[in-house]
RNA sequence: GCCUCAAUAGCUCAGUCGGUUAGAGCGACGGACUGUUAAUCCGCAGGUCGUAGGUUCGAAUCCUACUUGAGGCGCCA
């Protein structure tokens, strides 16, 4: 017996219209899943819609009172798994093209008491649905969040191949917690309950696993330019860990981050690449996830698809920091946070720039050195570095980057002005005396990137398990 | 870490000025219905009002502490 997955049938459908459509009905197939909802009548039949995952759209059983376990087809509430083996056959009803009249009705799994079953088949709020993350996954919202998170991460991985980026797998491991990209969880192996000391009192990391002081990483970009300036192109893909304390729709401590990083490559062609890595992802959701758009645009948010199919067919916005500040202090504004030149963008300058005076996302580019990075390049006007960041409306910040200072005297001065050790980053260095060239790069944060796709303006519902501060379930 | 708000049935909420036996919708369960699709209609069950104290003749309601959650800010992706 043929088994399908109702993603496969859909398309078998299709392609049996345009070339042989008389053999697809009255074929028998095999189809597993949970039951999403079930209609009895007493007409003696039952319809169940079933679902597998494979896609948003259920599929339609239907179970005749002369099925032998008919009586326990009729006590069938959602998510009871079954397999069922049925003929494909035109539907009589008006909200599916076909249905699979069942010929046998195998119940593998019971739900146990379905009154009190967390997603019972009612509307839920993110919420509740947060309480319950093992299960969440069984509604229509999330494993559509899910899909398009799918199609998002394939998209990231098939731009880059197409484009002759390696993806190199930076250490989760690092020892380096002179990044300044926020506060790191630390990692050992020694006992927390009896810790050696050395004389002065202090742990003694001689005795720990590396032998020194671990984390995990905040980021894998200074890894990532050491193998940029050897293979020219590459990539980093994964979790990043970062144990601020942060309480927001839009952190988490653990979240996964996209980061390319090109040798040759100044802050413009940086900014260039960020703009058609995610037009590349717009269009390919665009394109791959019809029905989970749909239901965004119809549950979430309705202007789901307009914004992804205007961010595709108009250029970015790059406006340069003091631009920004220019526009910021503009008469008729009353913000909460101060506005000056060598101010740090607050989340209110953030969300107006790209909400409000450009309606879309915006790269703001060379900002003052003394709030970024001790790694950006200087800019000729003494003041600012090449840094660039991308704002997002609803989200925020979704991309940070910047062309790498590539000059090893600038780079040793401005790591000695900011108090950053020479030592622990002596390779770093080594990587300006060993044939440097300009590079740039810059970090996209994925699971922001879902949120903004999606409408789905919680962090924590586009992740399987979120990891948050107080917050580590599952 | 700071600020604000919230917690009542499995879920979402109402509950007046502190006053008798705390209500509704959804879900679950039972029944009706000749093809339903968020099915429809009828019925039934379901409560330590987050926890601990306090005020009061009397507390879901007022006060204090704690716990949990949400939103905003900071940090950033």
């Amino acid at each position: 017996m043929l088994k399908l997955s109702i993603k496969q049938l859909l398309q078998q459908k299709q392609h049996n219209q345009d070339e042989h459509g008389k053999n697809f009905f009255g074929t028998d197939i095999t189809l597993q899943g949970w039951v999403r909802n079930k209609r009895d009548s007493k007409a003696g039949l039952s319809f169940i819609s079933l679902t597998d995952g494979s896609c948003l759209t259920t599929m339609q059983i239907v179970a005749k009172a002369q099925l032998p376990n008919y009586e326990n087809i009729l006590k069938l509430t959602k998510d009871c798994s079954i397999s069922v083996i049925g003929t494909i056959e035109k539907s009589l009803g008006s909200n599916q093209d076909f249905e699979i009249i069942a010929k046998e009705i195998q119940i593998i799994g019971w739900v146990e008491n379905p009154e009190t079953y967390p997603v019972s088949p009612k509307r839920h709020t993110v919420e509740f649905l947060r309480e319950v993350s093992h299960l969440r996954i069984r509604t229509n919202l999330l494993s559509s969040v899910m899909r398009v998170r799918n199609t998002i991460s394939y998209a990231i991985h098939e731009y880059f191949q197409q484009n002759e980026f390696y993806w190199i797998h930076t250490p989760i491991i690092t020892a380096t917690d002179a990044e300044g990209a926020g506060e790191l969880f630390q990692v050992t192996s020694l006992n927390l309950n009896d810790l050696p000391r050395d004389g002065l009192g202090k742990i003694d990391y001689k005795n720990d696993f590396f032998g020194k002081q671990t984390f995990l990483t905040v980021s894998g970009q200074l890894n990532a330019e050491a193998y940029c300036l050897a293979m020219s192109k590459v990539y980093t893909f994964g979790p990043t860990f970062r144990a601020e304390n942060s309480n927001t729709t839009r952190h988490l401590a653990e979240f996964w981050m996209v980061e390319p990083e090109v040798a040759f490559a100044d802050l413009n062609q940086n900014a260039k690449l960020a703009e058609e890595l995610l037009k590349f992802i717009f269009n390919k959701v665009l394109n791959d996830n019809l029905h989970e758009i749909d239901f965004f645009v119809e549950y979430i948010d309705k202007e789901v698809r307009n914004r992804l199919t205007s961010l595709v067919a108009n250029k970015f916005e790059v406006i340069t920091y003091t631009e920004a500040i220019e526009q910021l202090l503009k008469p008729g504004k009353n913000f909460e946070n101060p506005v000056y030149w060598g101010v740090d963008l607050s989340s209110e300058h953030e969300r107006w720039i790209c909400e409000t005076l450009v309606g879309r996302p915006t790269v703001v580019i060379n900002y003052p050195k003394d709030i970024k990075a001790f790694y950006m390049r200087a800019n000729d006007d003494g003041k600012t570095v090449a840094a660039m960041d991308v704002l997002a409306p609803g989200v925020g910040e979704i991309i940070g980057g910047a062309q790498r200072e590539e000059r090893y005297d600038l780079l040793v001065n401005r790591m000695k002005e900011l108090g950053v050790g020479l030592e622990a980053l002596s390779w770093y260095l080594d990587l300006r005396k060993f044939g440097s060239v300009p590079h740039s790069g810059f970090g996209l944060g994925l699971d922001r990137l879902v949120s903004y796709i999606t409408g789905v303006n919680n962090i924590r519902d586009i992740i399987p398990f979120p990891r948050a501060s107080k917050s580590a379930n599952f």
